[in-house]
This record gives structure tokens, sequence and C-alpha cells, in this order.
DNA sequence: TAGATTGTTAATCGATTAACAATC
DNA sequence: TAGATTGTTAATCGATTAACAATC
């Protein structure tokens, strides 16, 4: 849970919801927009909004308009890091791993999906949403070859460790978790887990409340 | 992001890690564990770890000796009311909602998924993952009649809102929202998000910062 | 007894909220 | 000009870390 160079992880989880609301303000015209209105529609305090879009507007807003909504939207995709295509690699192209696979929304989030691997000879060969499947003993050549540095884990958690170990020495940096199990990473390598059951975990916590 | 009832979000998303780690070492026939070892295993501090486990506790850990391993497992269980079991719906038995269908690791976390919905005929009357996908039309009824109280939204995002408000009208009061939008619902109700997005958001920043 | 590990209280750090002056 | 909305500074709140006495 540290904090990101100055920036709470807390508003960089907020930024892609600002960005997929202003998108939708830009079609439909709308040229400037105030916290006040985007804190109402996005159930938020205005005062929150109006400190993180200080903090990733290029432009400072003005008084009585608001801030400039193209603008807005550059700011946060170069903010982010969205507007730069990354190549990625998955492991693991099994029911989960298709899904990611067959997404196409990723692109909008500046993630390119370039090869998957398996170590199922069924899988191998075949492809998953427009994405072929190799042998996963072919990764680290790939990734070298190409420079990828982020790789997306979709195995089960029994070997979600060591396909971790086989891309952080192919020289992947960034690796995105779908496996329910904590993974050991270089100094110079980041996780992000995308943990299923802490979600839960808040839910029943959630509905435990609302129940009383 | 409100606290919960005097327990921090944060805790109860540890929570979870701790359990499925606890198990591994209750199944290794260990029958206490300190803080100190927990906190280098999960990666984490050893005062945080003492902290949350304080919380959960319902006995006293033994100085120089630790906590009892299935006391702790029990306590958690019970804490995040994985120990009773929750009946629940989904809506959308697309890619996604198929995953989720099939997944076999939920009835660990307390969650019983009792039936899916979906608005495509070609999908209505199937089975997915041994549960049976109905007509959306016949939602409210059944979740009447079972009284069941948690929804699951794997649906595309332009018709999230109103499966969400179905749900809620029908006596759903927490659901589990995949689609990349922000639902309303009224307050004897809860939503908890599973947002890509915003994790990616984090998985970029965090790339950015290794890179440098 | 000595060492490890706990529980408790205080300090720090980060994120959110509040208050208010500045300005279009 | 008056009102809305911004930027900035201070206050609060929550979560994490530090320090230390208690105890098995």
């Amino acid at each position: 849970m540290s904090s990101l160079k100055g920036f709470s992880i807390a508003c960089v989880q907020r930024l892609p919801n600002y960005l997929s609301y202003l998108k939708i303000k830009r079609y439909q015209g709308i040229e400037n927009i105030s916290t006040v209105t985007m804190a109402n529609d996005l159930n938020l305090t205005q005062i929150l909004v109006k400190k993180d879009l200080q903090q990733v507007s290029s432009i400072e807003g003005k008084p009585n308009v608001g801030f400039c909504v193209k603008r807005l939207i550059k700011d946060i995709e170069s903010f982010l890091g969205f507007d730069n295509t990354k190549d990625a690699v998955l492991v693991g192209a099994g029911k989960l791993g298709s899904v990611l696979l067959s997404y196409k929304g990723f692109e909008k989030y500046g993630l390119n999906i370039v090869a998957a691997f398996d170590n199922n000879p069924d899988i191998i060969g075949a492809e998953s949403g427009g994405i072929k499947v190799f042998d996963i003993a072919k990764l680290p050549n790939l990734v070298r070859r190409m420079s990828i540095h982020i790789g997306i884990i979709t195995v089960p958690k029994q070997s979600a460790q060591s396909i971790c170990d086989i891309m952080t020495d192919a020289g992947i940096r960034a690796i995105w978790n779908f496996a329910p199990i904590v993974l050991n990473v270089p100094d110079n390598a980041v996780v992000h887990n995308e943990d299923l059951a802490a979600s839960l975990a808040v839910l029943s916590k959630k509905l435990k409340e609302v129940l009383d």
C-alpha cells in the first residue's frame, strides 16, 4: 500500500472512472464541466474530485466554468500512461485467460496482449480471441526479443510463482496477477493482484452491515 | 471508501490472504504461528499483521508462542461471514459470467450462486457450470421466493444500471458489479465494484515508476 | 532466567474534508 | 455586480508504524 511518487493510489484508481465519464460527456458535445457536476454523477464528494483533477490537469480550471472536457481526457490518459501502448503477454489460456484475451477493451487503456502461453498441449497452437497460444517454453525468447514489460498471470495458484519467476527472469517488470496467491518478485519488478477473494470479503462485510 | 463499522477496509481485504495462508499451515500440521512468520511469508510488516489479528481473534495470542492456527481460521471465517452460506444470482451469462459460474471456489467464501439470468434467447435454458440460465423476467420472482440478498452483474455496461434496478427492486441488498460503470442503488443496498480499469491504472502507474 | 512474542499506547503518515479567499 | 466555481491552506479522519511494557 505504498504511495506512488506523491500520487495517491486511491486517486489513481478513481481516474479511469473520471475518464470514461468524461468521454461520454465529450460525445454529448459538452465542452466544460464542473467538479460539482462530476461529483454528483459519480457519487463522490465535490472536494475530492476537485483535488484529484488539480493533481492531473495540465491547465487550471476556470472559476464559474469548470474544466475543459477534452483537455481533461488527454491529461488523464497521459498521466495514467494510457496514451502510449504497452505490449503484454498472458500465461494461462484457460477459461479466465480466454475472457481476457477476447476482451477488446484493453487497448483503451494502452494494453496490447501480443501472445498467450500455456503448458497444455491441447491448447498450444490454438487461437483465443485472435491471439495465438504458444508453448510456455517460448516465452523468454519472445519477451526478450520484443522487450515486453507486462505479464498477465491466469494460471492455477500452484503454478503461479514459477510462471512469475519465468516472467521476471525474462525481463518482465510488471505482473498483473489473477491467481489467489502472494507472488514474490525481484526489487525491480512490481505485482498488482486482482483479488476476487478480497473483493468478496468486502462485499460480505458490507452486506452484513446493511442487513442489520 | 467509508469505513466498515470500526473495521478498516484495508484489513478486511487482507483477511482472505491470511485465511488461505493459514489453511496451508493447518494442512502442514502447524498448530501455532507468530505474526512475525506470517508477515515474512506474506510480504507485510509484522506490526500490521499483529494489529489485524488482534481485531479478529476471539482469544489473545500467547507471548513466545503466537496464535492458534485452527482458531484463527475459524475466527477469520466467522468475522468475514464465510462460514454461513449466502445464496446469490448472476445476471449476464456471457463469457465472463460463465467463468464465474464454473468457478468452484466461491463456496469457500460462503457464496452459492443458485441461478443465472440473461436476455439472450440462445443462452436461456442452457446450463453453464452446472447452473441453469433463466430469462431475466423470472429474476424478481425467484429472488423474492428464495430471499436472495446478493446479485452479481456481468452484463455490458449499457444494461448494468437497469439490471441493478431490477435486482434492488426484487430485494437484493448487495451487488457485485463487474460492469465498468458507476451504479446507483437505494440507501438500503450496497455495491462493490470489480474494476479492471482501476487495476490497470494502478499497474500502469507502478510500471512507469519502476521503469524510471 | 533470557528470549521471543504478545498487547497497548503514542507518533507518523496519507487521504479526505472543511473553510475561505480569489476570479471568471 | 453577484454567483458559481476555482485554488490554497488548515483540520480531521483513518491506517500504518514505532516504542515499550507485559508475559509465556
